[in-house]
RNA sequence: GCUGAGUUGGCGGAGCGGUCAAUCGCACCUGACUGUAGAUCAGGCGACAUUUUGUCUGCGGGAGUUCGAAUCUCUCACUCAGCA
């Protein structure tokens, strides 16, 4: 039963479960499905506030592990929030850290899940996790610091994001299901704590949104999403894909997950924005969906681009790097109506790029965060118009 | 013209008798990246051969010394600096 946010589905998809919706915060609508940038220490890198309002963006998205350690949710709430502080006016949404416990945790935070592992093996973490607390060090001096599920939403509530996550345990990928299940389980735990001092202390009227974790094990997936669904919560939030397995893993996480969930309740799933995946994810009933591969593609040169470019595996994107754009003159991509496009050629950006400029950087970044977002606006319409099934193909 | 310094792979620049196909940057090519310790990371980068690896050609040109030279000697060419 919502209390703090409304969400109504204006439109079902017929041949998928995709659904076009309304969300409404305090901060303003939300068209959903929708994409919601990364903005990690209270900016979208490399992007203003006015540049993500004049692209369209309507959520965004903040860290509470960040902000706390920098600048501290003290001079955020002075500063009037997390969106005024950012000189943002409209809606946004924290994580609750509980991500980086999982990201943070080992030497290597790339590489093959193998890799990963064996590094995770090889260097105990640094950060200690218990049923009751995570204790973790800071990544910028080395200092000491305890998140419990009640401190990580005392801070979300000192950030003011119209939507807070409850703090949860995501499992590295691969976990066994004997690891699965124990970080599901301490999810469920710390989701009934974060709802508790939630419900308590809540003053501002912001959202809580449960996680449901599981990995990708069919029956955890199940028994994660019933218990979440039955919780006393705003809207959910689906965790734990996109951490190194496999896009049909992924999609198989998603499919054994949502069928369980509350059907009028808003969803949000963590970590997808490849063109593909964004398709799948709506297919079934995501509403939005964070991401931050504009802006980390956008910093690497790599750009969003609409097929046919590029080579097989990557059909959706150009790096803008490589020499053979040195005298391409055209956009970026084609038909984009982004400032990027309708003013710089891919020659100025690749130019800008190998001469370490730092305009390279906010150029593709907002082409990518347009792109994504435009895309995010044409599956709406598609939806609305019973063609989204032809839009998908057309993509895919 | 004299004196001095120098000429190394696309560029810059190490190496100064064997362990050098030659450190390192840059450039170039590949790959990775999905709730951001990321304007990042990994690999390749003389030619030929199927990889481990092997063969060949190589450190301005030529000639020597030496078991062995990018490294020493002579010579030629060119570049730069100072003096005329």
């Amino acid at each position: 039963m919502p209390k703090n946010l409304q969400f109504t589905v204006l439109h079902r998809d017929s041949s998928t479960k995709a659904r076009v919706g309304k969300l409404v915060t305090s901060h303003g609508e939300i068209d959903t499905p929708t994409f919601t940038p990364v903005g990690t220490q209270a900016t979208v890198k490399s992007l203003s506030a006015q540049d993500l309002d004049e692209i369209g963006v309507q959520l965004l998205f903040g860290n509470t592990y960040h902000l706390h350690l920098r600048p501290g949710e003290e001079v955020v709430q002075n500063g009037g929030g997390l969106a005024s502080f950012m000189g943002w006016k409209k809606s946004t949404i924290t994580d609750s850290g509980g991500f980086q416990v999982f990201s943070l945790g080992r030497k290597s935070t790339w590489g093959t899940a193998k890799e990963i592992k064996k590094d995770a093996e090889d260097e105990p973490s640094l950060v200690k996790i218990s049923d009751e607390k995570v204790r973790f060090r800071s990544h910028l001096d080395g200092s000491f610091h305890t998140f419990t599920p009640e401190k990580s939403i005392e801070i979300q509530h000192a950030l003011g994001a119209d939507l807070i996550l409850a703090f949860d345990h995501c499992p590295p990928y691969p976990s066994t299901h004997e690891e699965a299940k124990r970080s599901m389980i301490r999810t469920h735990k710390w989701l009934e704590r974060c709802i508790a001092y939630h419900n308590k202390h809540n003053t501002k009227g912001q959202a809580l949104l449960g996680i449901v974790q599981g990995s990708v094990f069919e029956d955890l997936r199940k028994e994660s999403a019933e218990f979440v669904a039955k919780q006393d919560i705003d809207a959910l939030a689906i965790g734990g894909v996109a951490v190194g397995e496999s896009k049909d893993l992924m999609r198989k996480a998603l499919l054994n997950t949502m069928p369980y969930l509350p059907e009028d309740k808003y969803k949000h799933l963590l970590g997808i924005g490849e063109v593909d995946d964004i398709f799948d994810i709506v297919a079934e009933g995501i509403d939005s969906f964070d991401c931050v591969i504009p802006t980390r593609f956008g910093r690497y040169g790599i750009v969003f681009a609409s097929p046919p470019v590029g080579n097989i595996k990557n059909k959706f994107r150009i790096d803008l790097n490589r020499q053979i754009y040195a005298k391409d003159y055209s956009p970026m991509t084609d038909n984009c109506a982004c400032k990027s496009c309708t003013n710089y050629t891919k020659a100025y950006v690749h130019h800008l790029f190998k001469a370490n400029e730092l305009l390279a950087y906010r150029l593709a970044s907002y082409h990518n965060v347009y792109f994504l977002t435009n895309l995010v606006k044409q599956i709406r319409e598609a939806i609305l118009t019973g063609t989204f099934s032809q839009l998908r193909s057309a993509w895919l």
